[in-house]
DNA sequence: CACCTAACGCAAAATATTTGCTTTATGAGC
DNA sequence: GCTCATAAAGCAAATATTTTGCGTTAGGTG
């Protein structure tokens, strides 16, 4: 019955893990990200500074790991048929989520992350899902390329302009990202 | 004689960010992210740190100006005679420069700015450097995407990989965006 | 040349962070 | 179950950082 994760993640320590993401989660409702202190969640987790200052490090890394934690593939991605459709479908549901202010926010928590392996965990998240999107279309018969090339060809423009230049992180453009990407079969263009 | 950039950005006004700026250069040789202080760059400037978080807010603030003030595009790239040509000898020195130590700093500096006009201006960057790439091509004849395409195509999966997948931002990958985006003509495979 | 005021310096006050030590409670072995 | 070793939390004092009010300096304007 031993559980794996980390040292001892026993009782006690998955409480304060709970307890502290909570309390974030609580006060990003109300409060912006600089009104934000680690005091301030302690109190609301009811722990006491120092407890999130080891284990956490400081706030920005605090902030990282709550949003990382909203990362998980919650639910399948919608079926549409299509390869070129479900690429659509959830890249639409995924720009809505991440040009939404607490969507930027989210990405901005990860961004600003010392730690390269949370940045890494968020490329093996949009690898999973492309990864699942393209077994499908392999099983109904589809030409699809390769899991790379989704990733080269819609996810990171996708998440550049996520990044870079919000304006232009429109489902509009990720219908070219698409088109551009997949096999040239039916578009007019 | 009026400069027209900030409010009054006279002598001492110049003289101060400049110092402080010189400050910050000098101390990143020796001390790494976390050693990094407010109150010691104010010191090293030969300023007091009010001043400091009166004009940048916090050292995140401070340390992503710093790093988009090496942005400036400073000399024009290496001509090739091939748009292909261009784009791979100004990405490969581009990529050489952002695997570094401190470029993936000066990455994490920007990335952590809660500016988001910081960000936009590395956009402008790159497109600026893609626009003058893209038009010594159109001057020689060459057939051209246009500069959007040359963002998605290869700014944008070169700049995704050196922020979440950093081994996989190599000059062999860059070809390969490159070959993509370019109307094919002459590569092989 | 005198005046206005943005930007800086200074120092006290308020906050946040670190640290040493104590206490608690999980998980392993008996 | 009970005991023990220790990871993780609490507590509080010591540091360090950040904010703030107010006096001072020095660009820019008339």
């Amino acid at each position: 019955m031993a559980i794996k994760e980390a040292v001892r993640p026993g009782g006690r320590s998955a409480r304060v893990q709970e307890a502290v993401h909570h309390a974030v989660r609580e006060l990003q409702i109300t409060k912006s990200r600089e009104e934000l202190s680690v005091p301030q969640i302690a109190n609301k987790a009811g722990v006491t500074p120092s407890t999130i200052y080891r284990r956490w490090g400081n706030l920005a890394e605090l902030l990282a790991d709550v949003s990382l934690e909203r990362l998980r593939p919650d639910d399948e991605p919608p079926q549409t048929g299509s390869l070129a459709g479900d690429l659509q479908a959830w890249g639409e549901q995924y720009l809505d989520e991440m040009t939404s202010l607490p969507g930027q926010c989210m990405l901005s928590d990860i961004m600003a992350s010392a730690e390269r392996e949370r940045r890494e965990r968020c490329y093996r998240y949009s690898e999973t899902i492309m990864a699942c999107l393209r077994e499908r279309a392999v099983k109904r018969g589809e030409a699809t390329p390769s899991v790379e090339d989704l990733m080269d060809g819609v996810i990171a423009p996708m998440t550049y302009r996520l990044l870079y230049d919000l304006d232009t992180a429109t489902p509009a453009r990720l219908s070219r990202w698409i088109a551009q990407t997949l096999p040239s079969a039916d578009s007019p263009d």
